[in-house]
DNA sequence: TTGAATTTGTTCGTATGTATT
DNA sequence: TAATACATACGAACAAATTCA
């Protein structure tokens, strides 16, 4: 997946196809549907639209691109699926928001069919929310030094109430991690980074131990998370982070 | 995008369609493409097939799903839009490889579409490349520590003599960069490394500056990487990868 | 509330293109 | 070459959801 050679291909792929006019109707291609996909991008291209902006409708498409309708309708399922377009019955079609969305279906049904034989893909998602979380731990620190966050320690103390109970806290978990990165302009690592854990916490559920104390760990290395960067100490902080990690460790073999 | 109510959605969402057995003939949901999608997905699911292996034809799903031909075909291609399935005429529906593509094809519409105003998702996608080869870094340099690999120096050399000819180096660049990665067994993060290195590769060409010296700086700074990591030294290797994104940041504002 | 207009959702029938044997 | 199996594509008809008068 994605060797040399297809990455030439896709490359060759996507910086035409993403790019060209196919706003003709003379549509050419593999098949209809991808070629009809292709137009429809560079409407959206070409417009420069934006999330929620209307679409023309299906019978408009067909009239404009010469294609017949369930080519058209195939077309949208594809965009839609990629989240590129979001399409309403009775509404219309309309540009989509372009989420992680795709990767997060595609990671959790590869995760899911290789957990019967060896969890890798859980073991290599968590891996890389690890890789994510310490990438950006200098400047989580720099951003949190000298700082105090009542609304962050709350979370935590709610973490560790909860898991004192025995109780989940999944909602407070996702806030702290967002609240931890929601400073960085980058969107796309925030994004990444919540759909690693979408699909880390989705498929969770299917290990088999149901962990008691790990839950509790986990909260408290929050904490620690927290305080080390208001402190501004990245080591502290890059050793809470891995800590954070440690009890899904020992139930995947990490590091691998 | 991906904020707490809409993770909790997608949690429920993916959680469920993802594992719910859909196997009976009642399909019910937002719309029957959706369903049989997830009709679909149980079927690859149940039976744990792995890419290449064959699904039912069309009309097989037709009768067994009791859904119409249009149906089919709409879950059929929404699925090969996420690479979970692959499509091929007068053959059959066989499992797809769920590589990174739809990622890769989301990300370059998305980049091409605030280029216009402020190439922010370019910004984003070069600053997670760089989090994501330091957040590894560790891990290259404990590797290839007291190693010696003709092969990448190898590359570095072809690299800088292209440079030299003012020849670009795409297919030496990504070869590179996969050498330091695939050692790892983390096929996740290489994946997700050679997708954000495509999407920049796929939108490099439409900035301003067709950059003469920066080609040279680029290919300079890998051998610098690899003689790092080789030497076992971290502190240089970081600081070699961050002067490998540096003719870049000059182009666009990194760190943001 | 009713009802008409608009738009997507779904089905069926038919014909064509493609790959395998 | 011919036959078979399969996906591709089109068009027409009706159902369901949304909007607005």
């Amino acid at each position: 997946m994605l060797s040399d050679k297809s990455v030439q291909a896709l490359l060759d792929k996507y910086s035409v196809s993403a790019f060209s006019d196919r706003t003709d109707a003379l549509l050419t291609g593999a098949n209809r549907s991808a070629a009809t996909m292709d137009a429809i991008k560079s409407y959206i291209l070409d417009r420069g639209l934006k999330p929620g902006d209307p679409l023309p409708t299906e019978a408009k498409l067909c009239a404009d691109l010469g294609v017949a309708r369930s080519s058209v309708r195939e077309a949208l399922r594809k965009l839609e699926a990629l989240d590129i377009v979001s399409v309403q019955q009775g509404r219309g079609s309309f540009v989509g928001n372009m989420t992680m969305r795709p990767l997060v279906e595609t990671l959790i049904l590869r995760n899911a069919l290789d957990h019967s034989t060896g969890k890798a893909t859980l073991r290599h998602v968590v891996a890389t929310r690890r890789t994510l979380d310490l990438g950006i731990a200098e400047e989580v620190v720099n951003h949190f030094k000298n700082t105090h966050n009542p609304d962050i320690h709350a979370l935590v103390d709610a973490m560790t109430q909860k898991a004192e109970r025995g109780e989940t806290y999944l909602d407070e978990d996702i806030a702290f991690h967002n609240a931890l990165n929601s400073f960085s302009g980058n969107t796309l690592t925030q994004q990444l980074m919540s759909a690693m854990w979408l699909v880390h916490q989705a498929f969770l559920p299917h290990l088999d131990a149901p962990q008691a104390e790990s839950l509790l760990i986990t909260a408290k290395t929050h904490g620690d998370m927290i305080r080390a960067a208001e402190a501004g100490d990245l080591k502290a902080y890059k050793e809470a982070v891995n800590a954070h990690y440690g009890p899904l460790a020992k139930l995947i073999d990490l590091d691998t």
